[in-house]
DNA sequence: CAAAAACCCATGATAATCCATGTAGTTCCA
DNA sequence: TGGAACTACATGGATTATCATGGGTTTTTG
């Protein structure tokens, strides 16, 4: 699956429609259906999407808890009850609907973020403060070092020497 | 199978008529019938429901219990005992039997709310309380943790990484 | 025959679609 | 290497289709 990559600010107009990062969309496309699935995070003013690859992840994910257990109904609540399956137009826009906007303080502007397997969507100022702090923490609490090499990508390492 | 995503409340009008939502509609379409299969909870004050596929979803996971057993009779009492067949109307809606409107508290509307396989019916009050609810402990007890990518689709770890 | 359920139609609001324009980035040629 | 033509993309506005909802009419059923 390809990552999402990049970070644009694209302008949110009367009726709430956004211009998807055609570097996104074409990502999307690959993955079949041309629409994304948004949820509002549950850890900040932010949204959460993907194409069809990251909502099937979603149910992966969330299939290995028991269909009618608690931890799975809190987060399905969250995760499917929360989120909206967005259609892409013709001339690659989506609709971002009133609560999601509501959640991200989005106006409007809004900054698509790629994140790998999916992309965030932020209110421009909030993702500045959000951005600043992230690459404070990668530098003083040394995160790199929780970035280990794949043995089965790559292979080739003469000896010891890892960080 | 497709996801029911969303949140949806609509109108339930004098005859007992609700207008289930659109991209509801779609997906019980394409598991073959137009009709779903509605029962109340077992668990709180809501409805479970969902197409066909949901149907069958239910009847494989009470066939794996012992036909005879006690815990079979119970499940069974309920889910097939209390659970209707409802079609949907050419104008996409259904009516909701007497009893599930009482078992639910439902008035004069209705919250549709997409969980994955299934989809709940709620009082729109009481979903809110729910979904209060639910987002809180999302959160306090850190229920992302139980979401780790699966192998299958994520297949980058390096050893025994699993739950 | 009465009550309820299924069916049909009309309407306003909302969302999807289509069309046009500006702009930035790229290519290609002089 | 500079500039002109072209292309891809974002954006604004207008038009059309879809959907939820209310009301009425026919058909079933007890």
């Amino acid at each position: 699956m390809e990552s999402f990559r990049g970070r644009f600010t694209n302008k949110v107009d009367a009726k709430g429609r956004v211009s998807v990062p055609a570097k996104f969309r074409t990502i999307v496309n690959t993955q079949g259906l041309n629409g994304i699935i948004c949820s509002p995070s549950f850890k900040g003013a932010y949204l959460e999407a993907g194409g069809p690859a990251y909502g099937t992840m979603l149910d992966q994910m969330i299939n290995r808890l028991g269909m009618f257990t608690e931890p799975h109904d809190d987060l399905a609540a969250v995760l499917y009850g929360e989120s909206h399956d967005i259609s892409i137009d013709g001339d690659g826009r989506i609709v971002l609907p009133e609560e999601m906007r509501a959640h991200a303080n989005i106006a409007d502007e809004a900054t698509f973020v790629g994140f790998g397997a999916r992309f965030l969507i932020w209110e421009p100022g909030a993702y500045e403060i959000f951005r600043t702090k992230a690459l404070a923490n990668a530098q003083s609490k040394s995160l790199g070092d929780l970035l280990q090499p794949v043995n089965a990508v790559m292979p080739v390492r003469p000896s010891g020497g890892d960080a």
